[in-house]
DNA sequence: ACAAAAGTGTTAAGAATACACCCATGT
DNA sequence: ACATGGGTGTATTCTTAACACTTTTGT
């Protein structure tokens, strides 16, 4: 059963991403609409084909730099999606993975029209994706909110410079709950992962607020002493 | 680029299943030992090659009941590795799983002494695995702690009647650090998830202690009225 | 002067932890 | 009678959650 190679069946093998965006109010997800068959004209999620000289890492990184142009995306991978049917044209596993890219850092889409066209959609109204690709949205929605208690990915999504206000209002869209302004800042502020700037922010109001980066420094210098991370 | 399917290279696709086991004192892992290259004569985990007409799930069964003779065991999928000279002889793409077994179920072990002999290890005392096995396993290790946390998972490890005491000394092998006894129980106990029984074990002390069965029906209620279960 | 968002601490409630003695029984 | 593991409750600390007013400045 096991003691050979030879009698293995082969498999196509895919990644699919879970693109997170935020755009200082919304949580999003980019989204293709399909210009092929099968179930073309629908929306899915970007995806590609493992190739032989790539691992799976390699190639998620691939189809996101096709698609977005950016490089040094947060990616991590999240499930492999094997039922017989899933892909009516040929049996296919495929290995999700999600993606949280920095809206403002983004440039424009590869929407180059011809085989797909990208859209942001928020994370509530979303449409409905082919073959399993709604159920890796699910999944990508509580291992998002599980990784944001646990560790900084917030910051991912967050342009270098940002406000107090903008990070709590990200970390309510990914967590679907309001927080309270003064326990959040608090919280925040204890951790000691964040270079406050003299800089500020004077689009939001007339106060204007000041702009903090994240110190990754810091944090990791924490981390390796044992500081657990915990929102 | 993604609007085909006639250029997808194809891969070997592989289950190893790292398999947990509880003695009533410390944590266990059953390995194999191969015999058959490559890395004959090496441990290894259980694994085995997805066929056509099953899913990856169905192929962890497989191969657990293969080994073990048992069916409807604790299996959860964990990560898919696919470094491109991760197997030696031919591209391989492996999918984990964890399964948690309890070792007074389990019957012998299908050691047939022809493909492989099995063993259990402590887990703190395992040998070094072919392959990127070892890094599964310590991956393993961190899910299973977590999960241990979130759901009561614990239950799949022992028998059907079990000792406060048992039920202690496995969550301080998972967590791999002692527990306080009186506090312990307060929180089993204010979970309210137990069947207390009438019957006492009497093996394990003059008194004897009192058994307890794991309440699945008290527990999915729970669950189903927004409980979280958090140890 | 007022509208609109920024900034700032304290108190109360709840959760987690530390801790020590008596009980039942077989030998 | 004693040795062995079983069983039980409270006080303390720490963490989390609730809560409201003043500041700045452009219009």
């Amino acid at each position: 059963m096991i003691n050979s190679y030879q009698d293995g069946d082969k498999f196509t093998l895919a990644v699919d991403c879970i693109i997170f965006g935020f755009d200082n109010e919304k949580l999003k997800i980019l989204l293709i609409k399909r210009d092929f068959e099968p179930e073309k004209g629908k929306w899915s999620l970007m995806g590609g084909f493992l190739r032989k000289e790539e691992n799976l890492d390699e190639a998620a990184d691939r189809v996101l730099q096709h698609l977005t142009g950016l490089d040094n995306v947060y990616l991590e991978q999240l499930h492999a999606y094997s039922a017989v049917d899933r892909d009516p044209l040929e049996r296919t596993v495929s290995v999700s993975y999600y993606a949280l890219i920095n809206a403002s850092t983004t440039p424009e889409i590869n929407d180059d029209g011809e085989q797909y066209a990208a859209h942001w959609f928020n994370i509530d109204e979303a449409p409905e994706l082919i073959f399993d690709h709604n159920a890796m949205v699910r999944h990508a929605m509580n291992r998002l909110r599980y990784r944001a208690l646990t560790k900084p990915i917030g910051f991912e999504l967050l342009p270098e410079k940002f406000t107090m206000r903008q990070l709590q209002s990200l970390y309510e869209a990914i967590l679907g709950e309001k927080l309270d302004k003064r326990n959040f800042i608090n919280k925040i502020n204890g951790l000691d992962i964040l270079h406050k700037l003299d800089e500020k922010d004077m689009n939001s109001s007339r106060k204007g607020s000041f702009l903090y980066m994240f110190d990754e420094l810091k944090y990791n210098a924490k981390v390796s002493e044992g500081f657990i991370f915990k929102l």
